[in-house]
DNA sequence: CTGAAAGCGCTTACAG
DNA sequence: CTGAAAGCGCTTACAG
């Protein structure tokens, strides 16, 4: 059973080409019982026009490509389910893409993207990205673009973002609540931005309660790794450095973190109250669990969505686009990590 | 700048649109000179056919449609990358969809994708589908259809597994190797294949090894939950059912089965030796660590990608295709939740 | 070696 | 209300 076509449709119901496609479309210049009847045979054996003729002259493809720089990464991958849940719901088809970080790729995959004539690109910029007219070239060619969590602020368009800053801000706090008054910082690396914000958060929240910043309490990890939090937590406790809350940036830095304590029978949270960041699964199995910050990466897809739907209508009307940021909000989760109030009272 | 056609190539080139279709496929019939100039100037306004327009000649979308039944889960979006990753390396795109364990979505998201003439369909089959026309008639357009992980014994088509009953009865025989006498296994629900296999490798590795199989040491999970494993492990201890060794169905199971113990002062792996399933993230977090199952999605994805582009070929040389069954070898991991040789010996 | 022309399957302005 | 025809941007058999 070969592909059926508008041709074979009409011959069978002896109409033209013209009057099936347009019936299709619910035209409202076709007879109602023809409508009818050709709905009925077209739903019978199961039609579909051909996607790729009918975009040669819709220009609509209802295709989305969403390019990420890494994929294997939990925070990605549940952005883009998100998105491709959301997708199917308003009719969109979504293509994934990885840059790994690269350039060069992330440059091949955007025109790649375009030739396919997606109507939209999703895309967080490759940490190596160090210019964006192949970005620039999306928008040029009228196809919607939105930037998420790694942004540029040199192009035009909608951007949805996480507030890391706050985010970070809400999990210092949080430990200085719990009575912590020297709170070490693991953070990411030195350039990018999320690692920025979030030690700028810390500082700030530190700041804010008069409590004064230690240099000597800060570390890095530079891969987010488990070994970076279990290396830095021996670092200071090597150095013999004393504190009693560690905000680290990330889960499993915290877990790392918290595999040290308890080898060296350090209790979590009395001794030391724990936050980590961005609630990956393995938050909640650790032992003790890690308080962490979710970002609701469903939100961030639902948010794109709407932003580029909003976007293709107004292309459509031919009405002004608005670009927006939106910036989604992030939720501190309390675990067992940091819930300290039974010991310090 | 508005996306160039090969009109534009010509024109400016002097050249007619044949000419520079031509010189772009390498055609041998092209001077060498003019090749290269049209190469030269394709590249310096990075010009690329239209994707759609080429499709309505060859037929070929270079685009390969991913339907798995729930998109939020480990197992699956691991695959999903794995497939993304490769495919990009074959020069094609991944569109994936979720049919949300739906039949009736899942024949829709089928029939959209032969709409938008993807190349090839990789499908893990929902587990409420009844019957697999949709299906078929992926196959009888020609289109390449691979299923994996949940196939149908009804479909002539390539399909990639686990073997989960080889896998079960692996980590079954690792428990008793550690000198587990009594295993307790909680299995998956009654109906879905995989937890059945994995019963039926426990079952396997019981009677190869002696082991009489008591049915009181059996209990469900049928969401493979976190909580169902604490239920459960709660359940025999209340009855006061004696046993050292725990196969769970899944890595967040036997998580859960750990949370009950590690309260109740049962030491893991000396008392009860646990092996989960599937090498969940968070099974590398816990306390103690899970020894586990590892499936290698990538390779999944890799092996998927491999058959697909054979049989293109195959299909492309007009010769026989090829069906072919490929199961993909799990590995045992073994870590803290069974490692026991020290207490026994 | 180059180019004119047909055609892939659809949509839609236009004529009747 | 229906249908003939042009055209979307490409590829490729064919003529020269």
């Amino acid at each position: 059973m070969q592909n059926l076509k508008l041709k074979d449709i009409a011959e069978k119901l002896d109409l033209s080409i013209s009057t099936v496609s347009k019936a299709l479309k619910d035209y409202p210049d076709v007879k109602k019982t023809t409508k009818k009847k050709v709905l009925k045979y077209t739903k019978k054996v199961n039609f579909k026009p051909n996607a790729q003729a009918s975009f040669l002259r819709t220009q609509k493809t209802k295709i989305i490509g969403v390019i990420v720089p890494t994929i294997i990464h939990h925070f990605y991958s549940k952005i883009v389910e998100g998105i491709i849940l959301i997708a199917e719901k308003t009719g969109y088809m979504v293509i994934t893409r990885c840059a790994e970080e690269s350039f060069e790729k992330e440059k091949k995959l955007v025109k790649e993207l375009m030739q396919q004539n997606v109507d939209g690109v999703f895309i967080s910029i490759s940490n190596y990205t160090r210019e964006t007219s192949h970005l620039q070239e999306v928008i040029n060619s009228k196809t919607t673009l939105i930037v998420f969590d790694r942004i540029s602020k040199f192009l035009s368009c909608s951007n949805v973002m996480i507030n890391d800053r706050d985010a970070a801000y809400q999990a210092t706090k949080h430990l200085i609540d719990q009575g912590c008054n020297s709170i070490a910082h693991f953070r990411g690396g030195l350039l990018p931005q999320i690692a920025v914000d979030r030690y700028l958060g810390y500082r700030m929240a530190l700041e804010d309660h008069n409590i004064k910043y230690r240099k000597e309490l800060l570390e890095i990890c530079k891969n987010s790794s488990e070994k970076e939090g279990y290396d830095n937590a021996k670092k200071l406790y090597d150095s013999k450095i004393k504190y009693d809350g560690l905000f680290a940036f990330s889960d499993p830095t915290a877990a790392g973190a918290i595999r040290f304590y308890q080898k060296n029978n350090i209790d979590i949270p009395k001794d030391i109250a724990i936050v980590g960041f961005s609630n990956w699964e393995l938050s909640s199995y650790t032992t003790p669990t890690i308080s962490t910050i979710d970002h609701s990466s469903l939100t961030i897809g639902e948010e794109m969505m709407r932003l580029f739907l909003k976007e293709i209508t107004q292309l459509q009307k031919n009405e002004k686009i608005i670009f927006q940021n939106s910036i989604i909000p992030s939720k501190l989760i309390v675990r067992e990590s940091s819930t300290r109030k039974l010991f310090i009272k």
